[in-house]
DNA sequence: CCCCCCCC
């Protein structure tokens, strides 16, 4: 099957005049000396009328030819190219972005007859590499700033995917998530957060607009500031290229920078070859600063991300640009940067959809922009929690969830012996799944769970410990309460109903102590369900009220050696005598051994607490207890009286137990936690659901 | 010029 090439392209393309994705025949390639670095190849192009030498290989294109695929008579779509003009005067066109359509036995030879094109007789307008100004059409003419290059934008971009943020994409395809976009309100700060969603008379108790963070919060927080990006063509197709005239960029008139003249360009036309622009951009992820050392020598840097209409891009600054730029850069913020170094990006490091990244040097510029008009507001693309069992390991996904709990910060040492602090979170949201999503270092040191706030986080990667669970990356944007729709939906469903449901968490933690998997009972259970009445212990929770406790006996005069709790004889001579030690001892320990009458909605229950559960009860240690029953009867029973009708979550342990024949099922506290409001809640209605069906 | 993304 023929294809037919796009007859004047070759002029076009090497005049700097737009060419939507010409296809081209290679006629010819060789590799060009260079002095170091990649090689680099020459191509001689072909669009059947006429044939032109003056290409050149982006080197990130180096890899068509490792694949054999640069054979001659092959057939090219030239994607995206850079008219330059070397020193000497001469002019070349930069391929940087191609795809072969046709290998050379599926075109079966030279098409056409082309001549060379003339080159000859022009004159160089510059001795350096052309300025977007100078191979652009008049303003005037053709106003949006993506016309600088004679291809379309097709460039970076990522199919399948939109153009902002992480892709959730990386490793599954776009359909399973809609994406979604949530425009910031730019309305004034005074106007309430529930207006916007009438209907949803909700308990806010911590209202997203009250709790979030100033921007000099460690805490990544999403801007207070952002603007609604105008309906991008992106985010209803993402699928579509973006041709310049229907970009919206093209919409507001050309902006230029204050204090230069180089015109206003989309990231995603950004590339080494072009030194002169200026971008205008939101910052949508900023890092701490970091320290490095290593035999290259050490310093400190730090990275952001920003984002235009047309793509994104991660910006970095080394050392004397981490104090010039560090404090000025402010997430969500819009600013002109322009006088970066591009580079090819490590793809490696990067879940970013372009193929460069920038550093900053010393005359880079970098100025706060009060009009945001056109710059997409930052972007997530929430996964719901449930969804997340269909995602691959390794995904990146955009999540937010209300922190129905949290782990207390630690420290842990990673293989590599370093020191890092961490903390798990577990989101719900209204799938009624939960995820466990860990923090590191300062994110987990700063974390404050308490409210039980809706946490959004950019950028975090899936993992499949204990099934499924999450983890933030360095590149991860934590939102604590965030100003978005979907947080202010959680609040009200959470809080409305949320809170209650019997939730499933995708993350299976095998410690029992994190909370995860709690075998919540009611006391009528122990009886109807027959608990512990078999071989084996069986453990439950309940939340109880404390109806009665024992005070008679509920003290022993124990054994003083550290690891006997014996019973001791008072031999009453001021010795007591400790059978196990078998050993008379000049003083003893008290011990706490009681017997208390627990009741829910629906039964009462006698249980035992040991020592540390018995000293958690009544507040006090037995040795004061001990003292205090000794010396101030009043005071001691005063203690047995505060304790009851005090309501707590009992952590126990059911067990057939057998004394001279007789056997009888026991109670044993374990453990003792103060309850709060919303797990009262939880049991409430689930014991009434109970005991109703 | 970094490039660490950790632990159970």
């Amino acid at each position: 099957m023929s294809v037919t090439l796009t007859q004047g392209a070759i002029k076009a393309l090497f005049e700097g005049s737009q060419v939507n994705n010409p296809v081209l025949q290679l006629l010819n390639m060789r590799q060009v000396s260079t002095g170091s670095g990649p090689p680099r190849f020459r191509l001689m192009m072909s669009d059947s009328q006429h044939s032109l030498s003056s290409f050149l290989l982006a080197t990130q294109l180096n890899h068509l030819h490792e694949e054999n695929l640069l054979v001659p008579n092959c057939v090219c779509r030239i994607k995206r190219t850079v008219t330059s003009t070397l020193p000497d005067g001469r002019r070349v066109v930069i391929v940087v972005d191609m795809e072969v359509l046709q290998s050379a036995e599926e075109a079966g030879g030279k098409i056409g007859d082309p001549t060379p094109y003339n080159t000859s007789g022009r004159t160089s307008p510059s001795h350096t590499l052309v300025s977007s100004t100078s191979i652009s059409p008049p303003a005037s003419a053709v106003p949006g700033p993506s016309h600088t290059y004679s291809s379309t934008n097709t460039f970076s971009r990522g199919r399948g995917r939109g153009f902002i943020g992480k892709s959730p994409m990386k490793t599954s395809p776009m359909k399973t998530s809609p994406m979604k976009t949530f425009p910031v309100k730019t309305s004034p700060m005074n106007t309430s957060p529930m207006k916007t969603f009438p209907g949803k008379a909700s308990p806010m108790k911590t209202s997203p607009m009250k709790t979030f963070p100033g921007k000099a919060s460690p805490m990544k927080t999403s801007p207070m500031k952002t603007f609604p990006g105008k309906a991008s063509p992106m985010k209803t197709s993402p699928m579509k290229t973006f041709p310049g005239k229907a970009s919206p960029m093209k919409t507001s008139p050309m902006k230029a920078s204050p204090g230069s003249s180089t015109k206003v360009v989309p990231i995603a036309n950004l590339n080494p070859y072009q030194s002169k622009w200026t971008i205008r951009a939101r910052v949508t992820n900023k890092s701490n600063i970091r320290n490095w050392s290593n035999s290259r020598g050490e310093g400190k840097l730090f990275s952001f991300e920003i984002v235009d209409e047309s793509g994104e891009i991660k910006i970095t600054a080394f050392n004397n640009e981490v104090d010039k730029f560090f404090s000025l850069v402010e997430q969500g913020k819009v600013y002109y940067i322009s006088k970066a170094t591009l580079k090819v990006a490590n793809k490696q490091y990067t879940t970013l959809k372009n193929d460069y990244e920038m550093t900053l040097h010393t005359h880079s510029s970098i100025v706060p922009c009060n009009d945001s008009e056109g710059i997409p507001a930052v972007h997530c693309d929430f996964v719901p929690i449930a969804e997340l069992e269909n995602r691959d390991k390794d995904a990146i996904i955009d999540v937010i969830g209300v922190c129905k709990s949290a782990e207390d910060v630690s420290r842990i040492t990673t293989k590599t012996s370093r020191e890092v602090s961490k903390r798990a979170l577990n989101l719900i949201d209204t799938t009624g799944k939960e995820v466990t999503v860990t923090l590191w270092g300062e994110e987990a040191e700063k974390f404050d769970s308490s409210g039980e706030p809706v946490v959004a986080i950019k950028g975090a990667r899936l993992s499949d410990f204990g099934g499924r669970s999450l983890s933030a990356l360095f590149s991860s944007t934590i939102m604590v309460n965030p100003d978005l729709p979907e947080a202010f939906r959680l609040r009200a469903w959470y809080d409305q109903e949320g809170y209650a449901v019997d939730s499933q968490s995708l993350t299976e933690t095998r410690s029992a102590g994190s909370g995860a998997k709690v075998n919540w009972k009611m006391l009528s259970d122990v009886k109807n369900e027959h608990m512990g009445q078999e071989e084996k212990a069986v453990y439950f929770s309940c939340v109880a009220t404390v109806l009665y406790t024992r005070k008679e006996n509920c003290l022993y005069q124990a054994c003083p050696s550290a690891d006997c709790n014996k019973k001791v004889i008072d031999q009453q001579n001021g010795l007591y005598h400790c059978d196990k030690c078998n050993r008379d001892f000049p003083n003893f320990k008290y011990r706490l051994l009681l017997s208390a009458n627990l009741a829910d909605f629906g039964d009462n229950q006698w249980v035992t607490c040991f020592q540390e559960t018995a000293e958690a009860l009544l507040g006090l240690d037995a040795e004061t207890l001990g003292q205090l029953r000794d010396t101030d009867e009043a005071a001691f029973d005063e203690v047995f009286q505060k304790v009851n009708f005090t309501t707590h979550i009992f952590k126990n342990r059911v067990k057939l137990e057998t004394y001279n024949d007789e056997s009888r099922v026991k109670v044993t506290v374990l453990e003792i936690q103060p309850l709060n409001h919303r797990e009262y809640s939880r049991r409430l209605l689930s014991s009434i659901r109970k005991l109703a069906s």
